[in-house]
DNA sequence: GGAAGTAGTTACCGTTGGGTAAGTACCAAA
DNA sequence: TTTGGTACTTACCCAACGGTAACTACTTCC
């Protein structure tokens, strides 16, 4: 195997690692959410209008077994809990910011404007 | 509405448009192995091992419509067909080079090395 | 007491993403 | 004429992803 075929490969293992934490509809766009600071349960649900509660509670959770998320639960009146990105959600933000940006250059050269 | 959330309403618009296109588990890893130069059906396959060639079709033809890729039959003897990335392709490169970064931290910080 | 807001859970169901296996069609070399 | 290489297609099936709707539990406000 050649060099670059090397180089192909692991790059290969290396993203389809990433891509498995992330895949979905609505991963992607929660940690985004929550890039805009820290947040509740209602406050995502307002801010991505067509997620249901079931699939945001399952994403939040799997966002949290993969330590890009954490809850903190406030024993106020009434109780709330919040949703913050550790360290390896702010990580992301590059990845955000490159997705975006082609988004936009997708929507120009496909979608027409 | 505050201006902050005018932004997150239209960061995410256009981050889930271009989730969409790149959605799956394996658009994102043919995207990548054609970053490492032109290639035949046959040779996609042997660098994403566990694809079938159902999926591999079928994603090429997704890539295709969506102009990330553009397909190339030559005349040749046997015939053979080439993919190649179009510019709105290659303009994905940055986005993946994050990607592969963000699998890198990833796979530090979770998955211990 | 009833409504409304907090943060979810549960049950049910349908679509689709993806896997397996086999088949197709063409050509070349042995 | 059989094998092998090119590039797929087709049929069948299952599990997972995701949607809808209803329900829970607690508290405060009216």
């Amino acid at each position: 195997m050649s060099q670059k075929e090397k180089v192909c490969q692991q790059k290969l293992i290396v993203t389809r690692d990433a891509l498995e934490v992330i895949q979905g509809k609505w991963r992607i766009p929660i940690v985004l959410a929550l890039t805009f600071g820290d947040k509740r349960f209602g406050e995502i649900q307002r801010d991505i209008v067509d997620i249901s509660p079931k699939m945001l509670s399952q994403e939040l959770k799997s966002l949290e077994t993969n330590k890009i998320i954490t809850r903190t639960l406030y024993d106020s009146m009434p109780v709330t809990v919040e949703y913050s990105l550790t360290p390896l959600g702010h990580s992301m933000k590059k990845l955000l910011d490159e997705l975006l940006n082609w988004g936009v250059t997708f929507r120009k050269e496909v979608v027409g404007r």
